[in-house]
DNA sequence: TCTGGGGTCCTAGGACCC
DNA sequence: TCTGGGGTCCTAGGACCC
């Protein structure tokens, strides 16, 4: 029996070790060598080029536990650099954008593409065009997968990256095939199975992607919820999870740190939380909505002893997105849980229960004129766009500061800085 | 000494309404 | 024909993704 509908096809676009990708086209000589990216305070490995794949450095190692080998083996370590990851993503976006008009962006480093009205051409031919393009102009290797479904492309696309012959590209149709394929595919590898439930797959003896495929309705559904189910009929080729060419707007938006060094002072919590809030203001306004519902949370390291994490909830008595509101009421509750004498090493804001501009509900007792504030966040969002992150700021969030991020292998802002533009010489 | 950050969705269970 | 507490909202917690 054969579910496959060949009228519809799938792509799935994946940056190969993305973050290493970018620090490389900048660093030619570093082709063939080993680099690993940090996690921001250059405190864990996300990401690694394949050769440092190859020496057994895994993501989420610390640094610290690799310092050693890292430096024995001569391999080139960055900090994140987010500015430049995020510009090279959109180039490649654009890129792949400009000869597929369906497409989901789905992470910084990863596109869902619909093919289906573009097979004219052979798929694999038509992936391989888009796979040397990107190359080509962005300087980033790509692996793209084709199948009748997106859980199918991501089978695809990890089978592509892990095999050399087929050069970066598979395409994956008719039953056969895919069965094939299935009966060799760790369940574990499954886009949508994580730790816990390849644990509890493999208890009950399904190892295989072809074994989930082949598993009763109800029991993946009562297991796995719905989206188990989902993931079960995607892998019999029923497509369950259309495009997204359009992202929804967020219904919670956060923003988090751990510390360079641990903060004992108030003073020195205030400067953190007081960015944080402005820094969900900022992400608010980006996507033109406003939040009833702020909560901020500080924890000292869960590493030490007498371990401390305590958070606070508060509703504002109007919806807002403006910087100063959001920081006056995250520094009230920052109050309520803060306790003295502990070394914080973490702290966050969020906010939620977000509503669009239209939804906003008034307050009786609000006073004063409201496209004032408007005015000034826009103003202070456009010189920060122009000129940078943090050009503006509000004095409460300070300058210096032991939370600060450490950064110390970080890389020139390639082409989000006009002064870090790389320089050739003849 | 040193261990990231930002999201999504689903379900179960309780409160409450009729 | 079958003849039963049902429906909605909210939250906490648990799974997942990159």
């Amino acid at each position: 029996m054969s579910f496959i509908k060949p009228d519809v096809l799938f792509s799935l676009v994946d940056c190969n070790n993305f973050y290493a990708s970018c620090e490389r086209v900048f660093s030619p000589k570093l082709e063939h060598k080993a680099i690993v990216v940090l996690s921001n305070n250059d405190g864990c490995i996300v990401a690694r080029s394949n050769e440092a794949k190859r020496m057994g450095l895994k993501m989420g190692d610390p640094a610290y536990q690799r310092k050693d080998f890292l430096k024995k083996h001569e391999v080139a370590i960055f900090s994140s650099n987010y500015a430049l990851y995020g510009d090279m993503s959109e180039r490649v976006m654009s890129t792949l954008a400009e000869f597929v008009p369906e497409i989901e962006i789905y992470s910084i480093d990863e596109a869902f593409l619909n093919l289906t009205s573009l097979v004219q051409q052979k798929p694999d031919k038509l992936a391989l065009q888009l796979k040397e393009i990107v190359k080509k102009r962005t300087g980033i290797p790509v692996s793209i997968g084709v199948a009748p479904t997106k859980t199918l492309a991501k089978v695809a696309n990890h089978l592509a990256k892990r095999s050399a012959e087929n050069s970066g590209v598979l395409v994956l149709s008719g039953d056969c095939q895919i069965r094939r394929v299935l009966e060799n595919f760790p369940v574990e590898d499954l886009w949508g199975i994580g730790l816990q439930y390849s644990k509890f797959l493999e208890k009950n003896g399904i190892k295989t992607a072809l074994q989930l495929r082949n598993a009763p309705d109800y029991w993946v559904k009562k297991h796995l919820t719905i989206m188990g189910l989902r993931m079960k009929y995607e892998l019999q080729g029923i497509s369950c999870l259309p495009l997204e060419m359009a992202p929804p707007p967020k219904k919670g938006i956060g923003c988090s740190r751990t510390f360079r060094e641990a903060v004992e002072s108030k003073e020195g919590l205030r400067e953190a939380i007081s960015t944080f809030a402005a820094r969900c203001g900022e992400k608010l306004r980006q996507q033109n909505s406003y939040s009833k519902v702020i909560t901020v949370f500080i924890r000292t390291s869960p590493f030490q002893k007498g371990y401390y994490c305590n958070c606070k909830v508060a509703e504002l008595p109007t919806a807002t997105n403006y910087s100063p509101d959001l920081i006056r009421y995250a520094l009230k509750a920052l109050e309520i849980i803060y306790k003295a004498n502990c070394r914080y090493k973490k702290a966050g804001v969020f906010v939620s229960d977000i509503t669009t501009v239209g939804g906003v509900q008034g307050n009786l007792f609000e006073r004063g004129d409201r496209e004032k504030p408007k005015k000034l966040m826009a103003a202070v969002d456009a010189v920060n766009e122009r000129m940078g992150r943090g050009t503006l700021f509000f004095a409460v969030q300070g300058i210096g500061g032991e939370w600060r991020l450490k950064q110390e292998k970080l890389s020139p802002c390639y082409t989000t800085k006009w002064k870090d533009l790389l320089v050739v010489r003849g």
